[in-house]
DNA sequence: ATGCCCCATTAAATGGGA
């Protein structure tokens, strides 16, 4: 069976669950991924999820920042919330998801943003978001996280390609696009042996973003993107991809998120 | 080559995003 896992950094699901709505009702995924809820779990909009057609919800949120959930039409078989840092901050959720006879374990990652200055002895949200990286890299090899059937997906906060960015040149000092984060993300990435299923269908050599900044005065034409949102499969999952498709055109809907959903299918 | 914009909280700023 098919199997389509969709994520999107919504920036606030109160604010934009007409669009989360619009989104499932047009690519009807069995699972969608969502970061930057911005809210405490009681607050979470259970109904309108319910009532798309999407029962099964794994929520880990907290007031006013950050905060992750997935949605699936498909059942749950175990639910983890794991913390990094020492903190928890409410930037990782997995729900083992019930496909067929398979079990995919979906783990939906917000890492830090990381500020704006790219030195870790100044700036301590850069020095978080490198940690963050290295104990992600270290969780990831010493559980096997993807030994089994596996996807990670989210806003990474990194854009680790020369065509992730609009400018390679331009943003080598931007937090995102600094070789040390892009180091420390190749290493995460490494540790799992996880397979960046979005590059098999748009090569490394063409641009490729799914993060449009609020500031541009049009952004569809200055395109100054970036690609902060992944989706990374377990070399067993990685067998069946099919597809992968940026939902570039929901970035001009009305109010819209400042990131888009990306979808990527499977055969399991 | 950035921009000058969004969101949530708590009450006209502030912190965070990236």
């Amino acid at each position: 069976m098919p199997l389509t896992i969709a994520t999107w950094n919504i920036n606030s699901v109160r604010l934009r669950i007409a669009l989360v709505e619009r989104f499932l009702k047009e690519e009807a995924p069995d699972v969608l991924c969502l970061q930057e809820t911005k809210c405490c779990d009681e607050a979470f909009p259970v109904a309108a999820f319910h009532a798309a057609g999407y029962p099964h919800l794994a929520i880990n949120g907290q007031k006013g920042y950050h905060g992750v959930a997935i949605a699936s039409r498909l059942p749950f078989a175990r639910i983890e919330r794991r913390g990094f840092c020492g903190k928890n901050d409410a930037r990782h959720v997995m729900a083992q998801v019930e496909a067929g006879n398979r079990a995919v374990d979906v783990h939906n990652l917000y890492v830090p943003a990381g500020g704006d200055e790219p030195d870790p002895a100044i700036n301590p949200k850069f020095a978080h978001k490198l940690d963050f990286l290295r104990e992600m890299a270290a969780w990831i090899e010493r559980d096997a996280v993807a030994s089994g059937d596996a996807v990670l997906v989210g806003d990474l906060n990194v854009s680790p390609g020369e065509h992730d960015v609009w400018s390679h040149r331009a943003l080598l000092n931007t937090v995102c696009h600094t070789p040390v984060e892009v180091e420390l993300f190749g290493r995460v990435q490494a540790a799992g042996g996880f397979l960046d299923v979005m590059r098999r269908v748009i090569p490394p050599h063409e641009k490729c973003y799914t993060w449009w900044s609020y500031r541009a005065a049009d952004w569809l034409k200055a395109d100054r993107g970036r690609r902060l949102d992944h989706v990374w499969a377990s070399p067993r999952l990685a067998q069946g991809f099919r597809t992968m498709t940026i939902h570039k055109a929901s970035r001009g809907w009305e109010r819209p998120s400042d990131h888009v959903p990306v979808t990527a299918v499977f055969a399991v």
